[in-house]
DNA sequence: CGGTCATTTCAGAATTCAGTGAAGCTTTGG
DNA sequence: CCAAAGCTTCACTGAATTCTGAAATGACCG
């Protein structure tokens, strides 16, 4: 053999492996919801021994997909960032995209409209989200990060929006899978989520990770200007 | 063992998998650059015997990552469309993010400028021209395809670019995971970046996927209305 | 038609990987 | 301090993957 030098070219292969796996798949997609969850549920969700958890966590976590979070003696995991995040989205759809035949145009309509992703909204509603504080200036976008502006905070403490904007970039572009434009990601697009649930602005739908807009969550997007495109 | 249903989920493990060795990995970095190459290319690149890369590129195709074209007594594989093109993208700059203690601002800027994507045009270039063929009028966005128009049919004959409108749509957006923004992906944006090659608009660069702008590209980009951000 | 080339298929051996049981570590609670 | 909970580590087994050499397929060429 000739030993071509298989240089490390960019490595993915160190992140697919750890992705390789069932188990690791449902691991990664339970935790795809955002929230951290500790080994022993992810050992349950995915139908594996403890042991056997252990070792498959370990291998996501040194591939930089999972972080860790230790509190007492439960060791909370969950997605390491919003990039890995939306690198398991565009995982899915690709992976979707060849087992059902094509869904006629894309994902169900529910999962299309609104939606969580990772932790902040995405799909339709999120695109309006980003146009609107945009619009209004609330945020001003440099590149692929974006910043919240002295206005952006006046409409947060309006809006009683739960956010401190610390100094690292409080925002980042994340691509839509479904819309194909970018929606906001980061500290301050979960705050947004979170006020909006827990105000009953949005609903769990019946479909996983699908989101019900609620009238509460319409007059939300009306006195941001935001256009809703259903 | 309780078999908890592990149920089908997305069943993106699918795909990770066909992706989890280096040899596959070199064999699909090696086509990302858009061209369709043959087994025995594919082999000696990966630096495995015809034998490995036969089974390797079986994988790869069965997980609908590549595709086959025979020509006599060679098969050529390619990357099966846009959609897995910018899935491998994905994974590159998630991968290349752990591995150097992060390069600064991201990614090198020629490539940052302009690079080709599997064979469309990406970079804050891809982003140019798909605004200036928006602005000019000379495709239309409908969610997350585009087609022709009219004049863009007339702009095709004066640029001579060779492209002939089919029936199915011939415009997708592809993410661009530098600028966080859409640019144009599918026949059509083969059928510019071919001609700006062939033209000389635009060079290969010292950086393997990296593009040279030419004065005659900068020219190009000028009688599109399509302002250059360097 | 025989020979070669590009590629695949088919056996086997070697390596790697996931799962299991036992044991260890650390935290919690009495 | 002891006992239990949550999780991990270790050594090992069985299964899945990968590689290699030999042989088969099909296309091309003289």
């Amino acid at each position: 053999m000739v030993a071509v030098e298989r240089s490390a070219q960019s490595g993915f292969s160190r992140l697919t492996e750890a992705l390789s796996d069932p188990a690791r798949e449902a691991m990664v997609s339970a935790l795809f919801g955002g929230k951290a969850l500790p080994a022993g549920e992810l050992a349950s969700l995915a139908g594996v021994s403890p042991q056997s958890a252990s070792a498959h966590l370990q291998k996501l976590t040194e591939a930089r997909l999972l972080s860790v979070l230790q509190q007492g003696r439960f060791r909370y995991y969950r997605i390491a960032d919003d990039e890995v995040a939306g690198l398991i989205e565009n995982l899915v759809n690709v992976a979707a995209r060849g087992n059902q035949a094509e869904r006629a145009r894309g994902l169900p309509t529910p999962l299309r409209q609104s939606r969580t992703c990772y932790c902040h909204l995405a799909g339709q509603l999120g695109v309006a989200l980003r146009d609107g504080l945009v619009g209004r200036e609330l945020i001003v976008l440099h590149g692929r990060q974006a910043s919240l502006t002295e206005q952006g905070l006046a409409w947060c403490r309006a809006e009683a929006i739960d956010f401190k904007p610390g100094r690292d970039p409080h925002m980042r572009l994340c691509n839509d899978w479904t819309e194909r434009v970018p929606h906001l990601a980061g500290p301050f697009a979960n705050a947004i989520l979170k006020r909006l649930i827990e105000t009953h602005a949005l609903a769990p739908h019946r479909v996983p990770r699908a989101l019900r807009l609620m009238p509460k969550g319409r007059a939300f997007f009306e006195r941001l200007g935001a256009p809703i495109p259903f």
